[in-house]
DNA sequence: ACCTTAAAGCAAATACGTTGCTTCAAGTGC
DNA sequence: GCACTTGAAGCAACGTATTTGCTTTAAGGT
């Protein structure tokens, strides 16, 4: 983490850092990403800002914390009973889910209050993890599986490209066309 | 462009536009970019701070159309002889420059101050325009090719995800490997 | 040469970000 | 359980950045 949220576990400290997040939250559905400062998060937050500069730095940071804490997958991918299928509804969901504004944001948001890169680090972790999970059930149904990394840079890497920097006309047959294109567009 | 610099094309406008870029460039050689500021750009450029934040809007729009101006190709791609060793070269040159920290704050720049996607569109549209120059030129030697999206999504997305996301342990093989993976790994 | 009108300059008011110092309370040793 | 240590939060004052209304300049059109 930028500036380490590694806080006493528990007591203000938590307090303060789940406030903050939580006014973040709120303030982001009410005045909208654009008109968040530092000063207004910290009055919803009840703290002083000095407090949010101290413990984040600045307004991109914070929103960097926020924004991996939401990326967060919160369940292990469906299993639909083959590779191809598994990665196809993981793909897709993943696809809507990021290509969407709200989650191009925090795409943005991630990647940018993070001088040393490991905010964006983590975020792929995420999509690593939920890989090797599809990965090794396939493995358990002997079926021929690629592997993590060509997995990441023939559908994940395709993906987050359009997403950055060509946001224009994604669904998610897209999504669908990139893991035929690696496990073969035979069975289905 | 985020505010647009369609500018009165000669004239007052555009020289005000020349001064501010020649002075973001000379600052961030000689304070480097963590240092720029707005009012410290528009001193040295001779403009009044107000001129900038009008124009540009904040000091990340205006950062963000710099990047995309160093970010434009200067020369067409070399020919090598053949599709394979053009996009080999290609790729290799690309990812030397985009993952240097210097090409990598260029990118953070570019998507950073870009609300609407427009500059980072452009800069995919750079990629986009030396990929068909070699394209149209192995077809030109009826070398048998890839389109041209196929090229973004296996050779330019998965270099960008990786400097992006993981920016640890790239080197020019890796772009040689992903050019192989694509064109086929039998002859050179 | 004279209009029209974007765009730049200026200056005042506001808001943001920084910092030294003080106060609070979580975790530690007695 | 009590007091000690220490990291973190509060407070307040300062410097800088940002916003804004109004004025002035000069590019492009007639």
């Amino acid at each position: 983490m930028s500036r380490k949220p590694m806080v006493r576990p528990g007591g203000r400290s938590a307090r303060v850092q789940a406030s903050v997040h939580a006014a973040v939250h709120e303030l982001e559905a009410e005045v909208g990403r654009e008109a968040l400062t530092v000063p207004l998060v910290a009055t919803r937050a009840g703290v002083t800002p000095s407090t949010i500069y101290r413990r984040w730095g600045d307004l991109q940071e914070l929103l960097s914390d926020v924004a991996v804490e939401r990326l967060r997958p919160e369940t292990a991918p469906e299993d639909k009973g083959s590779l191809r299928s598994d990665l196809e509804a993981w793909a897709e969901q993943f696809l809507e889910e990021m290509a969407a504004p709200t989650g191009r944001a925090y795409i943005r948001d991630a990647l940018l209050g993070d001088p040393d890169g490991s905010n964006a680090g983590q975020c792929s972790a995420y999509a690593a993890e939920q890989i090797a999970v599809i990965l090794d059930r396939a493995v358990g149904r002997e079926e021929t599986t690629p592997d993590a990394e060509t997995v990441l840079d023939r559908v994940v890497a395709p993906m987050m490209y359009r997403i950055l920097f060509r946001p224009d006309g994604l669904d998610t047959a897209y999504a669908r066309q990139l893991v035929a294109g690696l496990v073969g567009s035979t069975d289905h």
